[in-house]
DNA sequence: ATTTTATTGTACCATTTTGATACAATAATA
DNA sequence: TATTATTGTATCAAAATGGTACAATAAAAT
């Protein structure tokens, strides 16, 4: 499926693809104290989307939101969760389909599978933003990062699908600390707060971040990190909580 | 689709549905200090299900939930939240579907609608009991209030189902104040309470958890309430937030 | 009519958690 | 050797929570 023509012949016919269900991935990584979102745009358009795709026939949901991932970063065993079903009957456009592919060159027949409707579930997936390898789709020119605050007009529903992503990523971050899936191996504890400052949107005290999550008992304590600058070094940390896959 | 003729051909046939997505309700009600759920029972099978159904061509998916509920329940604007999707590739059994059928004597092609692979949405409801009216669906004969500790195996994944919404019921319980929905329009501080260590499993003590409720603000309290009892008449409350739809 | 009983509403105190400030330690620079 | 910026931790006040106590009271018992 590598190949121009082959690309046309998988989406002029109706692949063998579970009919009426698509997952729409909202990927956060984080970077320079900051977060991002990966986003495609498609093929001579303006059309930028959140990374997707569809199941197979004799696949299981959650494989194929693995699968999809996988193929947009390269990465196995990401940390991915559901989050919602968005269902509404209108949520798509078929004009927006159309123009899509007809910057890949490719006609749609009226009875190509895109053109159903569909419901798309939502998974947001929080990866390592060094270890990720973007690459775009064979109907999109470019698989990138952006800045939460400079996310463009999406297609669809995909802004409305970041935003509730967002909402139940602050919610459950407490919770079930899942915001070290978000930094590398090791991290020291003023990234670790620069990265819950950046979800939650709020400044936090630094000496009461650091004594709640050392309270928690799920970090263990490395060497120090001489950093360069002209000040004490910090420690560097190590999440003790189980990897999720 | 009332007369048994109907019924057989509308099942014979493959309606206008959304292919491949099911969704599957669990729907909660609070009677004598217990928590209930609904379950529906086959025409001469011994398989129980959670009730459920599909969405139509046109339908968005929030109201066919809220369609399904009603036909169940008899009741508008119920308190429905999505919570998971099931979406293993082997959650179904076509056997068990030709049974359930073959209760209700109508045959399956093999090409039917209902043996295609479905994923399910699962939907918690909240419901008043003393307003709901459960009435069975055209292929079951009992649509019957169960004990949570009674609930027998289920078709499917649905024990599975369950377990996931109590779960996600018990995550969202403080935070979204939705307890409420599964109690009449007035009632005292002990039932309320009841409610909550029901559904959370756990003993509360009761001056704190007074203190508690009373302090969020959004309880109004009425007149007393004269129960019989040789003791102090407990004081009835409204709740003030925002009634759900 | 008075006492008894069970439950309610609330007060109170101890403990824990949280919010905010302060300060000694220290890696690099001046 | 002093300076600077940041880190790790201590400290204190305020708020939230857990637990006990007790007066109030509706109906039943005496």
């Amino acid at each position: 499926m590598t190949k121009q023509t082959d690309l046309k012949e998988y989406w002029k016919n109706n692949p063998r693809l579970l009919p009426s269900v698509s997952i729409d991935c909202v990927t956060l990584g984080f970077h320079d104290n900051q977060l991002k979102i990966l986003l495609l745009k498609y093929k001579n358009t303006e059309y930028y989307a959140l990374p997707g795709g569809f199941i197979n026939m004799d696949e299981d949901l959650e494989d194929a939101a693995h699968r999809i991932l996988e193929e947009r970063t390269g990465l196995r065993n990401i940390y991915l969760e559901q989050f919602h079903v968005f269902g509404s009957n209108k949520r798509q456009n078929d004009n927006t389909h159309r123009e899509i592919m007809a910057g890949c060159d490719i006609e749609m027949k009226p009875n190509n599978f895109l053109l159903n409707r569909f419901i798309s579930i939502g998974y947001y997936a929080l990866i390592d933003f060094t270890k990720a390898i973007p690459s775009p789709d064979e109907l999109s020119d470019s698989c990138e990062w952006y800045d939460l605050d400079k996310i463009p007009t999406l297609m669809f529903d995909h802004n409305e699908i970041f935003r509730k992503a967002l909402e139940t990523l602050r919610l459950m971050l407490d919770d079930k600390l899942i915001g070290f899936n978000l930094l590398p191996e090791t991290f020291t504890m003023n990234e670790l707060q620069n990265l819950y400052e950046t979800i939650l949107g709020e400044k936090i005290v630094r000496s009461n971040f650091q004594r709640k999550m050392l309270g928690l008992g799920i970090l263990e304590r490395i060497e120090k990190k001489m950093t360069g600058a002209a000040n004490k070094a910090p420690y560097l940390y190590r999440f003790l909580g189980r990897a999720y896959s």
